[in-house]
DNA sequence: CAAAATAGCTAACTAGCTTCGCTAATTTGT
DNA sequence: ACAAATTAGCGAAGCTAGTTAGCTATTTTG
């Protein structure tokens, strides 16, 4: 994702800003309505998706840093974080991942070839494989860790501490209302005659 | 996007929780952490990424329910709220959306092909084409629209104004804090050697 | 009025991730 | 004990979202 918006906030010529149709209304919550409309909830919502794809640009830069690609840092740090003392399996940071195991599969054989990653064969499984991070792995996570730092502080610098603690709870009700919202989109697609069907299971 | 996490919260097996590594703190912010520690700054930092890939599931299931793909979704909706009294331009909804002018092309092709949006050559400019709506598209759009407004209203449903607001300034200053950390990074490289520069190519 | 910039288009390509189909090992039902 | 079903991992093929490069037609500008 290269820089959204420039700077330029030309979005018809220059001359008029007419309205055009009405556009109906996003939220008819009233707590999220400011003046009765809902504009600033429309900003609110594209600034979470501008925060996102922030996020995970900084995440790729960070990446960099580290010589990898975006999904290969994940997977990374996924192993890092899951390997307790025997090491993970591939399906685990697939599941953790949220990813196919298939892909992991694959992504992990680049760790391995770059040295950043062990796989050995699971004795208690033998279809089952372990990851662990090598020596050279563990050594450039410590080196490194400094960057996600620098970035994390920079990018709460004005957040204090009762913001911060707001923030978290009121992001992990907006996850929950997510997963019901999900829910009932699927409900609903159930009611229908059902197009698509493929899949999924 | 099929489903992330179903709801097995089991990582490794199920017998042991081994700690592994120390792993290192991912920020130095007093006001971030949480009794010494970034336990909570780094939920919330996956709740917030979380969060963004519902917000994008709930809108590819918005799109699957207007009958077309996410970024038609995306440039369908855009040229609704651009399209003022004359139409928009394809560069206008480009910027606005933070992708390339070829891509809104192929999009838009795609949406002329189905009837919901027209193109009409810009008197005033030959070179350039004004995008609106079809009355067909006008038609889909406000049929539709009590649909974000239910997955809208469930997402928030915990949410009350004040922390809708309050919500809505923090976000800001994080999208602030995002700039300038993004900046910051950019600057960085360049004073760098230039590693690697080829690579994955 | 020539040179540079701009709008849009097409074609070729990349990255990220999925599904499908396979083998080998494991678990389960009888 | 052993056939049937399941699970772990792998490779290949394919899909989608997006990009860049290069072109033409037009407009703007020194």
């Amino acid at each position: 994702m290269r820089s959204a918006r420039k700077t330029a906030p030309e979005a018809e010529s220059a001359a008029d800003e007419i309205a055009g149709p009405p556009a109906p209304m996003t939220t008819t919550r009233a707590a999220l309505l400011v003046e009765g409309s809902d504009r600033v909830f429309r900003e609110a919502l594209r600034d979470l998706m501008t925060m996102a794809s922030q996020l995970q640009e900084l995440r790729a830069g960070l990446a960099r840093q580290l010589g990898v690609s975006e999904p290969e840092y994940r997977v990374f740090l996924a192993v890092a974080q899951l390997q307790g003392a025997r090491g993970v399996s591939i399906s685990a940071v697939a599941r953790n991942l949220g990813v196919s195991g298939a892909f992991v599969t694959m992504i992990v054989q680049r760790l391995v070839r770059v040295g950043k990653v062990q796989k050995t064969p699971s004795r208690v499984d033998r279809r089952g494989v372990l990851l662990t991070l090598t020596a050279r792995g563990r050594a450039a996570i410590n080196a490194f860790a400094r960057y996600p730092q620098t970035v994390n502080d920079e990018l709460f610098r004005d957040i204090d501490e009762k913001e911060f603690r707001l923030l978290a709870d009121i992001v992990r009700r907006v996850v929950a209302g997510g997963e019901r919202a999900i829910l009932l989109r699927r409900l609903d697609q159930v009611g229908q005659p059902d197009r698509k069907a493929r899949s999924t299971a």
